[in-house]
DNA sequence: GCGACAG
DNA sequence: ATCTTGTCGC
């Protein structure tokens, strides 16, 4: 499952500038590929970051649930340390050094990848989910809980309902309501989906809350996973 | 200069 | 993101 990373890994470092980190971006939105989702999506995983307040050390964990029943499968973690900080715009090569190491410990390999995150839904259309999606080769979607950049009106209040995302006259994501009267997320396309896609699975996924259950398991473990190695 | 700003 | 309990509302 490292066909994707070993091919692009030895395309760009994580230990760049951020002037570096742009110009990566811009380099590699050119590679991402959006089309509709494979017909059968048989598993789905979560992937998500979690660091105690003034460390570096990082926590990554995927969680691969079985799709539509949304059990668990397996999770694979990992610790790593990490400099680049956190900049808007720039979050996956924070998170991408402890989310490869994770994803190298994988055993079984899922059919799609959620993110806490954004996707195209980015100032340059090269989010988390798309830089990450691309080093997996793996379709993948962006599910963030706020929005990064764009413009957008309020969907209605029942769950399913949703408006667009949009930014410099371009179609770059979606505000999706996941449960009635609760407080909307924002998908977008990662690589190897469409938005249209996208929603459609992150509906699927989600159950009793808010966000995806992939995501929400994820987030679970991780934190567990860093209170038990703090 | 001012406000916005994924996790 | 993280630090944190109870509480209001569907």
């Amino acid at each position: 499952m490292t066909t994707g990373y070993l091919m692009i890994d030895r395309l760009h470092d994580w230990n760049v500038s951020t002037r570096e980190a742009r110009q990566i971006q811009e380099r590699f939105r050119t590679q991402i590929v959006e089309r509709p989702l494979p017909g059968s999506v048989e598993t789905v995983a979560g992937i998500d970051i979690s660091f105690n307040r003034g460390s570096r050390d990082l926590f990554a964990a995927i969680a691969v649930l079985s799709f539509p029943e949304l059990q668990i499968l397996e999770v694979a973690r990992a610790r790593c340390r990490v400099e680049f900080p956190y900049v808007p715009g720039l979050l996956s090569f924070r998170e991408g050094p402890p989310v490869m190491a994770a994803w190298e410990r994988l055993q079984r390999e899922p059919d799609v990848l959620i993110f806490d995150g954004q996707g195209k839904a980015h100032p340059r259309r090269f989010g988390l989910a798309c830089h990450l999606g691309l080093l997996m080769d793996k379709p993948s979607i962006g599910c963030a809980k706020r929005r990064l950049v764009g413009d957008c009106e309020m969907p209605g209040i029942d769950r399913g309902d949703r408006t667009t995302l949009w930014h410099n006259g371009e179609e770059i994501g979606a505000v999706l309501r996941t449960r009635r009267n609760v407080k909307p997320v924002f998908v977008s396309a990662g690589h190897l989906t469409n938005l249209k896609s996208a929603c459609k699975l992150v509906l699927a996924c989600c159950r009793r809350y808010r966000l995806p259950e992939p995501t929400r398991q994820a987030h679970q473990l991780v934190n567990k996973y860093r209170h038990d190695m703090t």
